[in-house]
DNA sequence: TATATAGTACGAATTAATTCGTAATACTTG
DNA sequence: CAAGTATTACGAATTAATTCGTACTATATA
């Protein structure tokens, strides 16, 4: 079971996930950009996210570097999950109207959600849903 | 400026948006429904969210009764749009993506997203997109 | 009316998350 | 090599959120 990360853990995630295996440095000088935050807050965060396996380091060379431990679409599904339950009351189809009502979507996007949509129709259609009346 | 509520606020919320104008004694029971907590718990996080101005409260009556100050869909928007950051890089369209590709998406569902993008590229044909290279 | 019951107020303990200071050590460079 | 610089380790302070005990007051009921 992977551990739900905290927000300052995610943030980390994010730049690990989108710049591979880095430096405490490179870490907090990115950080740096969107906040104020100290190189020993980093330093310890990447530490916690060590322990808790969120993280993994190559400590051969004297400056370390970490690399995220949890995979993204994973990680990003699980809080997904949480948050729908939370903000949601456990309707994703609320959240997904939501998403797109609220905010510009632009017609390539559209068009890549309508494909999204025939692929599960498909599937709907090859796998009928359960009649299963309890769920 | 409405505040971001804390996950215990959410789920009082929740309690709130759903039942409406409700009693300490009520939003308890509710909240036990799901977890183990004590009376006095959900007596203190009220009168917080009343202070925060999260919640309103008519206390005429010995026992009050309180009531959501903040509506369902604007908080909720807040709340996506800082959990879209914060998890997705600030991409909605990828936590689209993921929230439908991730679990059953019934036909009726389907139907009611198609007429939402069909709603969506109406907009677009009539109010084209900014060219704005920034944006 | 006296006793039990239900409610509010509020301080304070606890827990979780974040932040940073300081010491020790390894590297870099003049 | 000596002085300055960068890095790690780690304790501890701070802040934020949650939880609950206790005192007090109002209402219900025997």
């Amino acid at each position: 079971m992977i551990p739900k990360p905290t927000e300052s853990e995610l943030e980390i995630l994010q730049v690990l996930w989108q710049h591979g295996p880095s430096t405490v440095r490179f870490v907090n000088d990115e950080l740096s950009q969107r906040r104020e935050v100290g190189y020993t807050t980093t330093l310890k965060l990447l530490q916690l996210m060590l322990d808790k396996g969120l993280a993994l380091r190559d400590d051969d060379a004297r400056t370390h570097v970490y690399r995220a431990a949890v995979r993204e679409e994973e990680t990003q599904g699980l809080l997904l999950d949480k948050f729908v339950d939370a903000a949601f009351g456990g309707s994703a189809m609320k959240l997904v109207m939501q998403a797109l009502g609220n905010r510009r979507t632009s017609r390539e996007e559209v068009a890549q959600i309508r494909r999204l949509l025939n692929d599960i129709e498909i599937q709907n259609d090859t796998t009928p849903p359960s009649t299963d009346p309890t769920r």
